[in-house]
DNA sequence: GGGAGAATTTGCACACCGTGCAACAAGCCT
DNA sequence: AGGCTTGTTGCACGGTGTGCAAATTCTCCC
């Protein structure tokens, strides 16, 4: 299991301890939803595998769909956390394409897939990782405002990060669905599936008969 | 208030009567939104305000915020069905443009603006309204795949469908905080920010310094 | 090392949620 | 009318989410 954070911070116990907790949870929720299916099991039960009281959980989480879209925040936000590292002058779309293929290149794919399929057989876990992307879409257009700077309109950078996510989710959708319980080797086909949606939208979706998800989709 | 369905359908008194009583809930929960705040009530007084028990209110709505999502649903549904009767020769983007700036001309607007603002200030509802629009990306894809035929991937379609609701989404989130409290003539606003974000999407949003919204500019 | 003080966990209580079930009422059909 | 179908209601019950105060754990400084 690859951690997105591998910083050797001094961290206190304190600090220390509330990560692992919060792990505990997620990664016991995750489980419960793996072997008893999404929506099938309670909060006192997550609480019991993570080794915490009921009322720990809900200091943590909102409720038990919360903890399973950990795993979706931090995918976001290790994308956004890429973007700003990309340099200032590269083209818009060329940065944005980059940030989300290389983030999809470092992180445990399988799982997104399979949350994706829990996301369809559930609906409140469905808006849960709806919400989830949307806190995103909030950070993202902030993170782009501070690129692009005064120029940009409120309804440009609103639409275009909306549009890039949009986008984005089509293609982890697209790849869930077609790329039945793959293992971790698929990263190419979501790299490709996304790259695919962003060239239409870069290319205002001109074509109907674009193909799905080629191995080549050049500018 | 403009009913959106006006056809004088020989219904029966059982139709009409479940037509009636869910229009009577959705309307005491908008009533109750809008004089305590959403999340500041429960079912039993939506329940007790629409004149029907606690347990019939759970036989028309999943949770309370569902029974305030039955406008945006209605306003989607709408758009879609105006879109179904476009010219199957016309342009795409020309037909997806029309059917939303047409729609927004028929329905009572102030209140999206209204709903959207309430979504900002109760998670719950956001995540209600997020599925709500989901649904309805489902529904159009459907449609969309009916009216382009097989030439057209899945992915090219969940993308587009996707980036349109979601210029949708931003040019009513934009007008909702930038026109605060208006009355029914801020119409022509919206439509300008929808024409406006959907042409970005058709331009592939190459221009940062496009104008917010037609005569007017906000931030 | 130890104790004051801050942060965190936990149990408890309580109002509210969402649903299965069975009794009841209201529309429908001949 | 009288049976049939469909919708409503009350009830019960397990689960949810949160305020509160006591208990526990960590931090810091002497």
């Amino acid at each position: 299991m690859l951690s997105t954070t591998d910083n050797a911070e001094p961290l206190g116990r304190r600090e220390q301890n509330k990560i692992d907790t919060r792990r505990a949870i997620a990664d016991a929720a995750l489980d419960l939803a793996r072997s008893v299916g999404p929506g099938a099991f309670t909060v006192d039960q997550i609480a019991a595998r993570a080794g915490v009281s009921r009322r720990t959980f809900f200091n943590y989480f909102h409720s038990a769909e919360d903890s399973l879209t950990v795993r979706t925040d931090t995918f976001l936000e290790l994308a956004l956390e890429v973007f700003g590292q990309r340099p200032q002058d590269e083209p818009l779309f060329e940065a944005i394409i980059r940030s989300f293929s290389e983030t999809t290149r470092m992180e445990g794919l399988s799982l997104h897939g399979e949350l994706f399929r829990m996301g369809d057989a559930n609906p409140d876990l469905l808006r849960a990782q709806l919400h989830s992307w949307e806190r995103a879409e909030a950070r993202i257009v902030g993170a782009l405002r501070r690129r692009l700077g005064a120029p940009a309109s409120n309804l440009y950078l609103t639409a275009l990060v909306g549009c890039v996510l949009s986008c984005t989710k089509a293609a982890m959708r697209d790849w869930a669905v077609s790329t039945p319980e793959s293992g971790d080797d698929s990263g190419e086909q979501l790299e490709a599936r996304i790259l695919a949606s962003l060239n239409m939208l870069r290319d205002g979706f001109v074509d109907p008969t674009a193909t799905s998800a080629g191995p080549a989709a050049g500018s």
